[in-house]
RNA sequence: GGGGGUGUAGCUCAAUUGGUUAGAGCGCCAGCCUGUCACGCUGGAGGUUACGGGUUCAAGUCCCGCCACUCUCGCCA
């Protein structure tokens, strides 16, 4: 017999009736009825009843059996009796009658509850993640997590992706986030940059000649937490192709995300392929870069139409210069004053004066506002939003920027409110067409995205067109309001490149010392390549329907950046420092060295 | 760095307008119980109301400060 077991603890049916077998495992819960006396023994795989007839020896040791102990039983499995069939258990038609006990790891009194499903402080859940990781919900993300991973090399290799592991230790790039930096030993005051994305030696490795790459692929930025964004690490299913074109990339995530989607939720997912909006559209109508298409709702420009009214507060706005946007709602004129009156709070929330809006009610228009608009205005705003009897128009005046991003987030907002957002559906879609430059907070050129997009056009558009209305091969993949990814296609060719980063204000001098390694790759018989690299925790976080990524990953860090467990970051000994010639300079806030976690 | 929320027993929460000894469920400890499966029953222990000030006859409750966690803006090419 083995050491610890013969089967574990989610396996044993009425086929198993009558054999002597071993268990080990946690124990779940103790039911003592005096006269007996039932364990659940938990493991990775189920549960399973032991119980022990008050006559056994080891019946005296209970002060061991405090639950989330690990103990081994040996002992014959049996039938139970019909009424006491467990149909809730998959192993609920046996019980395991032990005759002989092993603690083989006691327990201190947990400090939460493992077997029950009740809130806790999520500082003492990750303090405890081990622990915390035990209970039903979060083992049961992380074991799909590790499904879902699987799946994605399964189907990137089927598709002749290669997996290729790329430095963790490598240089600093300029552009983009915070680095994590680790400093050199051998070279004094020299510093490795952990890799915010692999994203040159994926380019590098097109160049190398391996056609399509992948990797499960880890990156480090230090940027501050959100409920989607782990501060520190965070995993991408990296991939880029060489000879491909935008299509080619989409039609491969189209069918690799469409498979993982459909494969780990019951949920209903679009078909491909996945309905494609240019950026500006997207600001448009979603006033958003990452729309969730979930929400009916759109948002329509109705400047013009307000230009002549006598609706000084609108007019003026327009005369200024700015822009009016509508949201269409239908069905919602009945809605009580106070859902109003909040949504005018929610809009001044977000940065708005205010929010107009106009009731059809009975055949007639009910508003503040209406007063100062003429019949065939009124009649055209009703023909904009294509509403009728008992809908309602919103309205958003402000200059045009400002205007956009208040209608997005009051379109998000109304889609709760009203309850639109079916929460059993994935709405996919690509945002294309971004704008290769954009005027940063100085007014200067500057890159909008990533500098080594592909502009759409070539040299002759960089050359020949306003900066600003160069448009980039450079795409989002969006589910359900949550960007999982941005790609491009890439500028392969150094001249572009060159010229792409001199409108940006860069001579070649910065190409050549900031990028080396493209740069002379590219000078040696570069291939067209592109690619994306979706949000593995993200992609994860969905399909568990997780409110925050930390539900989805085994060991995250809190929003500032600590490790609660292992204590990281943490204070090091005065000749490791020594080593690596550094010096701690603290802040003048902070004399002393803080404290590490836990 | 800014804004919002939360902080009361090991855990989750309650405590009327500022008013008696800060309560409940779970957990823990002790006892009882032969068919439970979140077993049940009886009893018990457990509190610097995050922390530090202030107002008041009186503060968990009001004010100021501070810390922690979280959501968010900035940030995330």
């Amino acid at each position: 017999m083995h050491r610890y077991r013969t089967h574990n603890c989610g396996e044993l049916r009425d086929g198993q009736i009558g054999q002597t077998v071993k268990l080990s495992g946690w124990i779940n819960s103790v039911r003592d009825h005096g006269g007996i006396l039932f364990i659940d023994l938990r493991d990775h795989y189920g549960l399973t009843q032991i119980v022990i007839d008050p006559a056994q020896p080891f019946y005296k040791g209970v002060e061991h059996w405090r639950v989330e102990s690990t103990i081994c039983f040996v002992g014959k499995v049996v039938a139970r009796i019909p009424e006491a069939v467990n149909p809730k258990l998959a192993t609920g038609a046996i019980e395991v009658v032990a005759e002989e006990m092993e603690v083989l790891g006691e327990s201190l009194v947990i400090p939460f509850q493992v077997a029950k499903d009740e809130d806790c402080n999520e500082a003492l859940r990750l303090e405890y993640r081990f622990l915390d990781l035990r209970r039903q919900s979060l083992h049961k993300n992380i074991v799909l997590r590790s499904k879902v991973i699987a799946r994605m090399r399964e189907l990137m290799t089927a598709k002749g992706f290669m997996e290729i592991q790329t430095p963790i230790l490598t240089s600093s790039s300029p552009e983009g986030a915070r680095d994590y930096l680790v400093p050199s030993r051998i070279h004094p005051g020299k510093f490795y940059a952990l890799p915010q994305a692999p994203q040159q030696f994926k380019q590098l490795l097109m160049t190398s000649g391996f056609d399509r790459y992948f990797q499960i692929a880890p990156c480090f930025r230090d940027e501050d937490a959100r409920a989607d964004r782990s501060p520190g690490e965070f995993y991408q299913l990296d991939m880029e192709m060489a000879f491909a074109t935008q299509d080619d990339v989409f039609a491969v995530n189209e069918e690799v995300l469409h498979a993982i989607f459909s494969e780990f939720s019951d949920k209903m997912i679009d078909n491909t392929p996945f309905v494609r909006i240019p950026f500006r559209e997207a600001i448009e109508k979603y006033g958003s870069d990452k729309p969730d298409l979930r929400n009916p709702l759109i948002m329509q420009d109705a400047t013009e139409l307000f230009r002549d009214c006598d609706f000084k507060a609108f007019a003026g706005v327009v005369a200024s210069g700015g822009a009016v946007k509508t949201i269409a709602a239908k069905g919602c004129a009945g809605q009580p004053r106070k859902f109003f009156d909040d949504m005018i709070k929610f809009a001044q929330s977000v940065g708005s004066k205010g929010l107009g809006y106009l009731r059809w009610i009975d055949g007639e228009v009910q508003s503040p506002i209406a007063k100062f608009l003429s019949a065939e205005t009124l009649n055209q705003l009703k023909e904009l939003g294509g509403v009728g009897d008992g809908d309602v128009m919103f309205f958003i005046a402000d200059q045009k920027k400002e205007a956009t991003e208040i209608g997005g987030a009051v379109r998000t907002e109304l889609g709760k409110r009203l309850e639109l957002i079916d929460a059993n559906v994935f709405k996919f879609c690509w945002i294309v067409d971004f704008p290769m430059y954009e005027l940063d907070d100085e007014g200067k050129v500057a890159f909008s995205h990533n500098p080594f997009s592909m502009p759409q056009g070539g040299m002759d558009t960089l050359l020949n067109k306003d900066p600003l209305d160069i448009l980039a091969f450079q795409y989002d993949i969006v589910c359900n309001g949550t960007e999982l990814s941005s790609g491009a296609v890439r500028n392969h060719s150094p001249e572009l490149m060159i010229k792409a980063f001199d409108i940006a204000g860069y001579g070649k001098s910065v190409v050549e010392s900031k990028f080396p390694a493209l740069y002379r790759a590219f000078q040696y018989g570069a291939p067209p390549h592109a690619g994306i690299a979706p949000g593995v925790d993200r992609i994860i976080m969905l399909l568990a329907d997780q409110p925050n990524i930390r539900e989805v990953i085994a060991f995250p860090m809190n929003q500032k950046a600590q490790d609660l467990l292992m204590g990281a970051p943490g204070n090091v000994e005065p000749n490791q420092l020594r080593d690596l010639h550094l010096q701690v300079k603290l802040p003048k806030k902070a004399e002393q060295p803080t404290e590490s976690p836990a």
